[in-house]
DNA sequence: GATGAATGAGCGTTCATTCAT
DNA sequence: TATGAATGAACGCTCATTCAT
């Protein structure tokens, strides 16, 4: 560690401390993670971390808070420009495999946490991933609208969709680690092609259905 | 726990301890899961647990295996008889989501454990989960081919539609834990549709591109 | 320590456990006692203390009840006897300084405790010492009963000289640390003279009163 | 705290960071005070209580002598006019809890720190303590002189009654704290009119001794 | 004179694992 | 076969104390 560094401003070793956390808590899980070791990759002794952050879980909350917000603004801005619904869309989906590829530890944190972590961990992180399905949604829900099909609403529902989508994308991220010349944008515009022209077949009324059952 | 059930013989007890096992394990996560806890919801002592499992550790590995083993015969058997590919495809994400809502601790136990566990481990649930994703991309690529569009594999090469149906099937399986009203068999159908339609679309040369940037 | 006593039942290790812990919470009071070295003296490990008493917390609270059990019921007991009631207040303060001398630790942890535990600590505490006055305080009320003073009961009511008593006796006890030729017989008839003598005489209507302040 | 006073002069600095601190130490004992608290509380930063007074073990040996020394002057002060010596002795205990009322920090400072403190503590309030009891002892000294039984000084030496007196006091402080409409100086009225009749009895001669144990 | 920033060392507590019966 | 008893090794967290400014 570069100990030669001292005596930082609050808000930068604050900064610092998350960012080290951040790691360690994508690599090993919370409940893995150790706190010394948060430390010694942020160059500074434990003290410090409790010093600044309090405890191991509300540090932990500092973590999925930075990841979340860092990601929606990622999706937000990508998606944000005024063209039509499914451009945004396009865009937005490059930025988050753009963000999963650039921050895995981010998407990790968020994603891959063992179930029944206290209140208050499960509650952020509910937080966080319905922030990130409630992203696309929206940008699904005007697709759709644009597309003039009130009527069939209940057939494809934004919601829905934005739960395909995202977990499809989660998936894929996992995919694009073993392609590395995939790249984010192509991966992207696959997985549009598939959700998006499914949808508008369904949108107009192509179904397909299973055969029934053959009469006994 | 009925204590007066004993000296069973060696086969059921074990099971009984890896049925136990993963209901702990899937509910707090490899770190957080306490053998104590196992032992009492097997109903034995702690010794017995190492006297037949040997490790926390060979306990998770035999628990994954279980848990990979009953969810790709259910999806095999399910997708298995011999129909055309897409009636199978959709039979098999049917038994899929049956599966994920019937056996929720162990579809939990195969996808949200938080990473680098150890080697044993991780190597365990990556196997478990490629099984998956081979029995579903094995399906998809019948489907492909008989299509009949081995030219065009690249652009929906098999593995990639695996992937999407797997995160996308993951994550509807939350999605359904707030929609108590839906039935495996719809969402596998609606999953089907939009998939699979817009599957259909892009092998028969159907794409969605973005627009190209505009001049500058 | 003896680390061949191996396998105690459960009972008895739980009173070596408290009786150690007597002895090490009396020598340096709550919080600067370090559980090791309780675990030490009870020739155990450190997790058997934990996993027989639970908490720091619960092991002090657990030494304060076996000490004012022991107390009280060494006082009851010299006290029990039918005789008149100035005897066997005498008995009973020389149950008492035998009591604090003998085990000393017992009384030093009841009476030497910093101020502000917590609050279960201190409930406990005020509940033993109050267990005490309550003991001398019942033979002090039927003594001045018996003296048939009940007009007078507001000038020496029993519960101020309970305190008195148990003050004096307190402090006395150490002074008989620096006196090792007293015994507790004698120390506790010095104090019934001087205490038993003054209350007759104050119920008999002889009080000093200091003279009234130079008229100016 | 008010951080506009600033630059003060060295003594006054000392002063006001020993009061703070005995408040903190009367409060929580030595252990559990917290230097952080200290510092707070004098409207310093931490560094300048290590600057002032040198070590957390310093401070508190500061914070006793100033205690003792207080108490020891307030006592002797109230004590000294050239009376007789009981009502010496009685104005003496009115100012005893006077102080005990007034400055009860103090007291509890002196006398409720949990045993085996670090040496210099100890000596410390051993030396606190015994000045108390001398103050004490030498007016009870000088009153069983006067009253001309140097004969018997072996039944009632001033020492033993000094001790009675102390304990008793310290014990009768709590009891006041439950009996709000009690002034010191009635307080003091009735300890010196148990223990003072008491001891003057003795002195004349009247003995209580138990009936000898019944021949057996 | 005064302080914000930083840490070494230690304590309470837990847990996977094993021994003696 | 089965278990009550026991522990080594960590980990989260705190606190007295000290630099660098």
């Amino acid at each position: 560690m570069d100990r030669t560094r001292k005596r930082l401003p609050r808000s930068v070793r604050e900064r610092e401390i998350v960012e080290a956390a951040l790691r360690v808590f994508a690599r090993h899980g919370y409940h893995a993670a150790v706190v010394d070791e948060i430390a010694e990759l942020a160059g500074i002794s434990k003290p410090m971390v409790y010093l600044y952050l309090g405890s191991k879980e509300r540090l932990f909350v500092a973590c999925v808070q930075h990841a979340s917000r860092t990601l929606t603004v990622a999706f937000r801005d990508a998606a944000a420009s005024g063209d039509e619904p499914e451009l945004r869309l396009w865009r937005g989906l490059s930025a988050f495999f753009h963000f999963v590829a650039e921050h895995r530890d981010s998407w990790v944190l968020l994603h891959r946490q063992a179930p029944e972590l206290s209140a208050a961990i499960t509650d952020e992180l509910a937080a966080a991933r319905a922030s990130v399905l409630a992203e696309v949604g929206a940008l699904v829900r005007r697709g759709i609208e644009e597309g003039g099909a009130d009527a069939r609403l209940g057939a494809v529902d934004a919601d829905f969709v934005a739960h395909t989508l995202v977990g499809a994308a989660d998936s894929l991220a996992d995919w694009m680690a073993g392609h590395p010349d995939e790249t984010p944008e192509r991966v992207a515009l696959r997985l549009m092609n598939m959700i998006w022209l499914g949808m508008r077949d369904v949108l107009d009324g192509e179904l397909w259905t299973p055969p029934p059952p053959p009469a006994e």
